[in-house]
DNA sequence: TGATTCATTGAATATTCATTCAATAATTTA
DNA sequence: TAAATTATTGAATGAATATTCAATGAATCA
């Protein structure tokens, strides 16, 4: 018989994930807290006894979002090609295995994006990894060969973007499978 | 001088785009009436003058995207991969000359996917284009041996849904251009 | 010009929704 | 077991926001 503590912790994750899902689907703005009580089938009095508004509950999120897709850049590769390939295959491979991360995905790349979001809360989202951070690994692989030529931010940009827009359909509905991480880094490397 | 009948046309489409930004950049749901007032230098009830509700200006946004975005894909092609060449490259150039049609499309985008779309709205805007075209000349391409090995309406949606990344990004921010077109083809080219 | 129609305003109203609260039930503690 | 604490409810409150409206000014018409 679980605890009232391991109680009240469960409940707080669902709440979690029903929030979640609904703001990914619709999202945040969109969202009434009386949506996320009814899935949860709690009375919207006791969802504010676990969180004391709908941004708090916004923020939460976006703080698991943080902690859960830092993904680990840090590695040696022989080839630069080599970086973006390892990438997006652990990346592929973890929504695959935990579809929640796909809609935690979703949901800091709307955080970071809308203009709606509250500052505070973009101000976290924004500490995620950006096409930034791909810009010297590309122009390391048109160095060495193996990346194909053109503006860096501009590859960099076409790769992260096309993996958003894939992830983005992925955290809605699982039934189409995600694509080889092949295919998609296809776009940055040389033929 | 404009006729008044002229104005009152201007303004229209002066609210309108207005609203298509603000939609695109924070949300239908979280775009406030008074923010597209504003934006149009314009009294709340004036804009009720133009438009019966925000809702009826959504609609027409979407309706204004169903025609903006019927690309024709009627056309004959030696290969199937041409067909994506042709498609990629014109859609961007489109984009590139008229920024605005990437905000239309990303709305469309947007209308589709979200689960708060009022119904009636979500019907015109599902009547664009979508994966389902693609998936036969996929087929086709692979049976020529054009298009990579794969299930087709998982490659389809691939390149579909860079697309939609791409341009999501494109509509906010015009200052990161976007990648050639064979980039994105090579997503479904085969090597 | 005088009458009529259209444009425009912003305050008033209506609606939707987040948040609070007082009351009750269940659980824990001593 | 009795007191104290925690969980739970849903109706009441309040704030935000869409929509209406009565009044005024500007343009058009006859």
């Amino acid at each position: 018989m679980p605890t009232r503590k391991e109680q009240k912790e469960k409940r707080k994750q669902d709440i979690l994930y029903a929030a979640l899902e609904l703001f990914v689907s619709k999202g945040y703005a969109a969202t009434k807290i009386t949506d996320i009580a009814k899935r949860v089938n709690m009375s919207v009095g006791l969802l504010f006894h676990y969180f004391e508004s709908k941004e708090k509950l916004y923020e939460e999120l976006v703080r698991m979002g943080l902690e859960g897709t830092a993904y680990p850049v840090e590695q040696s590769y022989d080839h630069a090609i080599d970086f973006f390939a390892q990438f997006t295959t652990q990346l592929f491979l973890y929504m695959r295995q935990q579809p929640v991360m796909a809609k935690l995905f979703v949901l800091m790349a709307e955080a970071q994006r809308s203009e709606a979001t509250p500052e505070h809360i973009r101000e976290i989202a924004i500490q995620v990894n950006t096409i930034e951070q791909f810009v010297p690994i590309v122009q390391w692989g048109q160095r060495e060969g193996t990346i194909r030529e053109g503006d860096p931010p501009v590859i960099s940009n076409a790769f992260w973007c096309s993996i958003q827009g894939i992830m983005e359909q992925y955290a809605t509905n699982q039934a189409i499978d995600l694509p080889e991480a092949d295919w998609i880094v296809d776009i940055v490397r040389r033929r």
